[in-house]
DNA sequence: CGTCGATACGCAACACGGTTGCGAAATAGG
DNA sequence: CCTATTTCGCAACCGTGTTGCGTATCGACG
């Protein structure tokens, strides 16, 4: 399924916006920011800045993409073809700040929590470095 | 161990903002945001907004504080008096957006990393509800 | 194929968290 | 008390992300 059949598929209007974003999100091979879209398809479309946003806000209230927050204060966008799954593992990172999803990842927890807290979704994020930033 | 002999024990000046900052970061049960420490301390003492993120930029660096990053991409500091633990594990409320730190939680993990990852550390992120927030 | 209403886009301005530079004030040691 | 060094406060700045509004575009229907 490609990205204008996606988009079709969410009863959304079939823009280049949303075809490059959307394209470009699925050829990427870990969550990239706003910036990183945006340089990806700079050469071809330039997009306005608000308009990606908004694309990117569009694509992930559909369930065709999921925000990763990362410790840098800026959203990381993945899309989701299958839509998001329910316990997310992120690997982040430390040096050059790139996030990667790691599927097949089931974390067995026996949880306690505080009285009266109730837990709705676990997310694991490891910390360490990616293969293009490992020394060995 | 007070606020000052923690200051004093770290090699630095003992000054009223530090001692002021580091003393309501003790007495937190939660991780606050600079917002959160400028207002309770603001009757007694008016720090200026810089002088607040510096303080608190110093005590993480002297590892009498850790910084955890939230959905919001906002800095939220806690006291670490015996130093940061390795694996710490958040709660993340989805509602009120507070975060608590929960200790004893020793995710059991079977990583299985793609090649050539080197994972540091691991943090657990739970989101839910926390007590004030939860119907029940 | 042309018209029209709903929707998406682009521009400008704004909001907010966080940072930097620099001169003035406060600390700690003699 | 005096001085060197550190810290504070002010002002200005940066980047991410958001909002309002007029214009352009999509696609459905005639």
């Amino acid at each position: 399924m490609n990205a204008d059949q996606l988009i079709r598929h969410a009863h959304g209007r079939v823009t280049p916006a949303r075809t490059r974003v959307l394209t470009t999100l699925l050829d990427a091979e870990r969550a990239l920011t706003h910036l990183e879209v945006a340089e990806r398809l700079a050469p071809a479309v330039a997009l306005d800045r608000v308009t990606l946003y908004r694309t990117l806000d569009w694509l992930v209230e559909q369930a065709l993409a999921h925000r990763v927050a990362g410790e840098d204060r800026t959203w990381r966008f993945n899309a989701s073809p299958g839509g998001a799954p329910a316990h997310h593992a992120h690997f982040n990172c430390t040096r050059c700040g790139q996030i990667f999803c790691i599927e097949a990842l089931t974390p067995a927890l026996a949880l306690q929590l505080p009285p009266d807290f109730h837990a709705q979704q676990i997310e694991l994020s490891i910390k360490g470095l990616c293969a293009g930033c490992n020394p060995a």
